[in-house]
This record gives structure tokens, C-alpha cells and sequence, in this order.
DNA sequence: CTGAAAGCGCTTACAG
DNA sequence: CTGAAAGCGCTTACAG
């Protein structure tokens, strides 16, 4: 017995006529119609089984004008944030059957473009854009039909009537960044640094206006030496440690832009012969994996970006049953996290060992 | 003057109707046919730009039976070794026009079977998988259409005639662990632990295999306390540091399953008062970013998981182009980074600080 | 409960 | 270089 040509794809008028079917039929049992006579499903099932049949979706989709697809483009899986939202997204968009069309901008606004049209071609039900830093909402509408349910994360848009009637979910940033001061005021400490972060991304102005805001409810004038900027890793944060200590008196104690930032300042502190936790007090911002595990375990404002993730992808599930309707920004409040990398007391500094 | 109706799409009859042309001539310009004169061409695409008009990929790879999608199944994003190789992926298939089908199995054959049928409905034109601990080739089989270019990642499957004419792309588990191994050996180190990671996962088992081929050629046997197991996170393994210490005369050194590992027995080393790379020598494995920039540096093996993303989008690729030929398997080396964490001869052994 | 016909938006020969 | 016709694999009214 030869094989098929393997080329030749089961499709479902080849199992109607097996079964001595219509296609419309055979098409009712894939949607599981309770029009079709139990014992016809049988049939059908079992033909289906036998002839290795797979739904085309595509073409499904093309007749019905509809779509099981939603788009998600982030900045970079290689960063945990949004690679745990990604993980969130996929996860709640497979449970309700959906498909998630991945695409990445590496933070540039004109890969941005091209990832974006290219992933439209599919026609999307729905789109879940973390924007591009600079991203502007006139360019990026004159690539999304409109109609299109569309859920912006992380990050709001620039240019005039930015919201264009686009749902939002972000983070709370200012008041993560406050609470973490405040924590710090608490334990009594006075000179605070803000470590971290570039001062022209959206969430670093965010988490640096929390931290004046607390400072300044609590009368304090930050010195301009306090605020040491530095690329949001690990390694550049290190390197830029000793900025903290140029001049007397220095900080006791440091609001970190990031967790990345805030092991970054631990490691560079250890080199200079200064414990975190017990002659500097830090916090950091996200709750990454290794802020609990680290030595010692980082004080941190956690935003949990699976559960973000989960979220988002309810939301624009939702939205594509009720396309129409007021949009709605969700702001997810940040926990503050107080582990051992931040208690410590002014009073209670060990004084630090000479540097080797 | 009323806007159209949202919902009725433009299509290329639209454009078409309105250049005046049949929808031929515009399909032709619309995938850059030369046949097309320059006028022509212009106007359709001024027309296209006019209209707003959006490709439909989905109706085109219906009547060409052809497809520019790509499934990629993965176990999860969390973990940065997957989320490093789904952005190589990502980068390389977004460069080529193609889009990704992203799903992830949470490691469960079964979640594997369900993400994976509801992916192939969309008629990728490959897969690249990840597979689940415990796969079965036979039952993924049952799934993928024949002629279906598959690559698989990372894992060997089990079951007869696994490799079933699928490219496999590895790590060289076995010879990464073998140099870690040997580069302990080489600074004098005889008593040396395998730390962490489950016996039973495949990678496991082959980075074992290449620590016990390296003591072999040392003429060393190792004690059964020697092999400590961990889960593969930083919090488990740093519990299970004592593990080491709990006979006479302890390990000196310690090849770890993962970075994940090492970074966990570094802390658990700290708590008890000992320094990696100045009382005990320790080695991890993937090199992840934060293997860099911890302090101290660590020692580890380089898989640059997002080289192998590129690489398996690449051969996938090529496969895309030509179904038929002999399948490939490629393992791809690993390469041994010298640091600190494991800077320290056994003579050198600072003695243990007493444990607080 | 089932079937014949039309059509989703595109491309593919084929003729001119 | 351009156009009329058929068809990719499915679903949707509409009849029966």
C-alpha cells in the first residue's frame, strides 16, 4: 500500500465524504453543534482519528472574520520583567485557547514599527504592547486598525491624546518608590540616596518623584550628590558605587532604582568592605527571583509581573468579548517587601572596614 | 462626510476597484512582482497608503499553502535560560519576516500535547521544541503533521526511533562539566562535590556523567557524600550547603548543576562563614548575567543560550527551504570562564571562619 | 438533524 | 504588462 503524498493535507471534505457527509456537517461536530445526532458525532470523531485530521484554523478564521490570535510585543525577553509578564500573558491566553504572536522591539521605536506591521498581518484579535521608550501614539495608531482592542502595559504613550481610547495597565511606581523611602525614614535614616536608573525613562522619573515625595513630607531637601544615575544592570551599578561616597557625610542608606541595580550596589559595596543590611541600608524594585535568595535577601517593592501578565491578558480577553465601552487604566499597586538588606538603623552602623 | 463603517476591512479588491485594475495587478505589486510597470506600481501604492490598507497574510498562505510562522514550545520564560533562547529565536526569526507562535509546557507532557495541537492549527511552517521532561516521541508523532520540519531543543526525546528524522540542536553537557571538572583538577583539588540539580533530569545526568569521567582520568573515586541534590533554584541549594560539610574531610570544591545552584551555595557558604574562591572553590554552569557581576565572580560554563536561539532559527530556516535531506543533529560546545569563585588551590584553603 | 450554494481575502495558472 | 476564472479550507445562511 503506497503512503499519501504527504503533501496532501486531510481536510474536512475529505472526512464528509468518508463519512457519506455534507462538509457543513462534518463542520458543525468541530464545533462541537448539539444539532449533530450523537451517533453522527461518532462517526465523524472516529474518521477524524483515523485520517489524522487537523483544524485549519486560518481558514476557519478567514470565513468567520475572527480570530483566536493576540499579539504581544515587549522590550526583551532577556529581561525578567517582561520575560515573566510574557510567561503570565502566554499563560492565560493558552487556558482560554488563545495563540500569542511574540514579537520584540529591543527598545527601539522603528523595530517597534516593523515588528508591529508584520505581526498585524495576522490579523490579531488583540494586541498587548509594552511600548518602546519614546514610543509616539499618532505613529503607532496609523498601523492599528481602528476597532482594534489594544492594551497598553508598563508604560504610557507620548503625543497629543495619548489614551486614544486604548485600555492601560501599569505599574505604581511613584508610590513604590515612596514606600520604600518612607521605610527607610522609619528606620530613622535621614541621608537617602536614589541609586540607579536613567533619569529620562518614564518609570525612573516615576520612582524618583516617590522618593522626593517622601522626602519631602518629611522636610528633607535631597543633596544632589544622593542622586547617582547608572545603566539599569548589575555591573554598571557596581561601578558606579563609589559616586556614593565622594563626599561627607555620605548616604546610610539607598533607594535603588531596580533590584538589578540594588545586587549591583550590595556587590559594590562588598568590594569596598561595607555590608549591606548592616552599614547601609537597601532597598531595590520588582521582586526579581534572586532578590529573596540573595545574601542578604533585598528589601524590595514587589510588582509580581506574572501576576501583571495574568492581568493583561484577562483584560484584553474581556475587551474582545465587549470591544465597545469606556476604556479603563489600571494602576497595580506595589507592596513594599522588608527583608534583611535594609535593617539597619543610622544609630546601629557598624562602622565600615577599611577599604583593601 | 460619515465615516465607513469600522468593521468592513479594506482589501485588495478596495484598492484594487479604485485604481481601476483587477486584483490580480495588485497582488502582483503587493509581493514586488518586476512585471508591474513603475506608474502602476506607484498608484497602487499610493491608493494602498490612502485606504489604510493591511495585508492578510492569513487569506495569501491559504491559497499558497505556505505559511511564515513558526511554532516555538518551550517549558517557561521564567526560567532565563528558555527566556534567553526564546529571544535568539524571536531576533532571528523577526529578521527573516517570519512571526513566532510562542507556547510553554510548564515541563508537563500534557499541557505540551494540548499547547501543541492548539498551535498546529495555526499551520506553522515549523516547530522548534523544547520538550518537556519525559516526552515521548511517539505520542508528539501523533500531533505533527509528516514533513512537518521540526527541531528539537536541548533534550533528547525518549521512546523507539526518537530522532524520527527531526534536527536536534544540544548542549554539550557532558564535556562542559568534564572541563569545569578538569579545571578544578588542575589547581590541585581532589575532594570535589557534584552540587544540586535532580538525578533524574536528562541534564543532570550528563553534567554528572562528565564530572565522573574527569575524576576517572584522575584516578579518583568519588564518596558517595560528595553528590549532594538540589532543586535547580538558588533557595534550595543554599539549604543544602551543610550537606557538604557534614563528614570528614569535607569537599574543597564543588562543580555545581547550574548557576542557579552555585549562586545559592556561594550564599550558603557566606552564612557559614566560608568565601567562595578563598575556602572552598565552587564552578556553575549556563552563565547567566548575574554570573558576572555576583561577588565573587563566578566560574561557569557558557552555553549562551541566546546564540543557540539564533542558531536553532537559523537551522530551522534553512529547513524551511529545503524539507528534504539528511536531519542534523548538532551539539553545540560549551566553553569554561575562569573567575574568581573558583580562584583557590586546596594548599591556599584560608580555614573556615567558626559558623556564628 | 442534513445538504447545496455562496463567500472570507488572497494567489495561481492561463490567455491576451 | 493586465484581466477573468478557479480555488485554498472553512462557515454561514437558507431550505428541506
Amino acid at each position: 500500500m503506497p503512503t499519501p503524498p504527504a503533501s496532501s493535507r486531510v481536510t474536512l471534505t475529505d472526512i464528509a465524504a468518508a463519512c457519506g457527509l455534507s462538509r457543513a456537517t462534518v463542520s458543525l461536530v468541530l464545533r462541537g453543534s448539539p444539532l449533530v445526532s450523537p451517533r453522527t458525532r461518532a462517526r465523524v470523531e472516529a474518521e477524524i482519528q483515523r485520517q489524522g485530521y487537523v483544524y485549519h484554523r486560518g481558514a476557519a478564521n478567514l470565513r468567520r472574520k475572527a480570530s483566536n490570535t493576540v499579539a504581544l510585543v515587549i522590550n526583551d525577553l532577556s529581561n525578567p520583567f517582561f520575560a515573566e509578564f510574557a510567561a503570565g500573558v502566554d499563560e492565560t491566553l493558552a487556558e482560554a485557547g488563545h495563540v500569542t504572536l511574540l514579537g520584540s522591539t529591543g527598545e527601539s521605536v522603528e523595530r517597534q514599527q516593523t515588528v508591529l506591521a508584520s505581526l498585524l498581518e495576522h490579523a490579531p484579535a488583540g494586541l498587548i504592547l509594552s511600548p518602546a521608550e519614546g514610543s509616539d501614539a499618532d505613529r503607532l495608531r496609523t498601523l492599528l486598525r481602528p476597532g482594534l482592542p489594544v492594551l497598553v502595559f508598563n508604560r504610557e504613550l507620548e503625543g497629543r491624546d495619548a489614551r486614544n481610547g486604548w485600555d492601560y495597565l501599569g505599574l505604581d511606581n511613584v508610590r513604590g518608590a515612596r514606600l520604600a523611602t518612607e521605610h527607610l525614614l522609619a528606620l530613622g535614616h535621614r541621608r537617602i540616596a536614589f541609586f540607579g536608573g536613567h533619569r529620562d525613562s518614564s518609570s525612573c522619573a516615576q520612582r524618583r518623584r516617590g522618593y522626593h515625595e517622601a522626602l519631602a513630607d518629611a522636610g528633607i531637601v535631597p543633596e544632589p550628590h544622593w542622586l547617582v544615575e547608572s545603566a539599569p544592570t548589575r555591573l554598571e551599578a557596581a561601578g558606579q558605587t563609589g559616586a556614593l561616597f565622594l563626599r561627607d557625610p555620605a548616604p546610610t542608606a539607598a533607594v535603588c532604582y531596580n533590584d538589578a541595580v540594588a545586587l549591583g550596589l550590595v556587590a559594590g559595596l562588598a568590594r569596598r568592605g561595607r555590608r549591606a543590611g548592616e552599614d547601609f541600608a537597601v532597598t531595590g524594585f520588582d521582586d526579581i527571583p534572586e532578590a529573596a535568595a540573595s545574601f542578604p535577601p533585598l528589601t524590595t517593592v514587589s510588582v509580581d509581573p506574572r501576576a501583571r501578565g495574568h492581568e493583561a491578558a484577562t483584560m484584553i480577553l474581556q475587551r474582545l468579548d465587549a470591544p465597545a465601552g469606556a476604556p479603563f487604566a489600571h494602576v497595580s499597586p506595589a507592596r513594599l517587601l522588608c527583608r534583611a538588606s535594609s535593617d539597619v538603623r543610622p544609630a546601629d552602623l557598624s562602622p565600615p572596614r577599611a577599604t583593601p
